[in-house]
DNA sequence: CCCACCGATGAAAACCTTTTTCAATGGACT
DNA sequence: AGTCCATTGAAAAAGGTTTTCATCGGTGGG
């Protein structure tokens, strides 16, 4: 019961297609591809769920098991860098990271398996020009999550 | 140019008028009321901004010198049980505490100064349920928070 | 008003996560 | 193939939070 319009960008494009465009980004902007960074780069870009550094490190050591957890925080510093993945704020934990998307979207959070859903179309221009006038702040970004039970749960 | 119905509680009561209440509270809960205690609460029910553990020890051993950050994190953890203070997540921190409200408020944060104020009337309904039927989530919970910059900024 | 109990405290140690350091490695371009 | 320098992994350092434990002191009962 997807309407198309609103589909998220994370369902358009594939995870598996995601993959070389973010070895090509890293390319583009003077980084080097190393199989260690390509074994973080798979984790994080086929998972549909918000991952900490541990996790990854876990999961990309099956392919590669030479990998070191430093170079999975610098692998994720350069991949937070270049919007290719961005990081979740939960209650519990805010080290978890999810593979980003272009544009404006905001996140839905299963609290039972933590997969990650984004959205858009949040239409909050008429509440955040009410509370600037209340307040007298100037509003420059927001944050929206939702958190909840996905289909599977 | 605050309009009456939109007032947040923050500004309904004043920070020092929270002090006897959330006294009451750690009593009520089956807490003993001591002096590092009250010492940490005066801190962060007094102020406009969040704070976090670290910040609060320094400000809070001006009063009680013999105050231990251990007792910081400790009475945190039993304010934060009772929602007299609530953690804020920032993009950089998301170990910081403010003094809580009741009902359902947001955050509209300071990026130069931290100063937080509450705000409600977000109007999300519609929108939750656009994305609980394009997704087949349940939708629980929300966050919705504003950055900018406050009018002394 | 004093006592006794047991929750609360502070110091130190343990823990866990993240960052820094450094010598060795190996991509990428010539 | 050779050179340069970014990248790597291991180890150490740093930072922040939690646990341990002996002592202290609020609070309620006598």
């Amino acid at each position: 019961m997807v309407s198309r319009a609103r589909t998220s960008t994370s369902a358009r494009m594939s995870t598996s297609a995601r993959i070389p465009v973010w070895e090509d980004a890293l390319r583009q902007h003077g980084y080097r591809l190393t199989a260690p960074r390509q074994a973080v780069v798979e984790i994080v870009a086929e998972s549909g769920r918000a991952l900490n550094p541990t996790e990854i490190y876990d999961r990309a050591r099956v392919a590669y098991p030479r990998l070191g957890l430093v170079t999975v925080y610098r692998t994720l510093e350069k991949l937070e860098e270049l919007h290719l993945v961005q990081r979740v704020h939960r209650p519990d934990n805010c080290q978890a990271f999810i593979a980003g998307v272009e544009g404006h979207q905001h996140l839905l959070i299963c609290q039972n398996c933590g997969r990650v859903q984004y959205f858009s179309g949040d239409q909050l221009e008429a509440l955040i020009q009410r509370v600037e006038a209340d307040t007298g702040y100037q509003v420059h970004d927001h944050w929206l999550q939702l958190f909840g039970k996905c289909g599977e749960c």
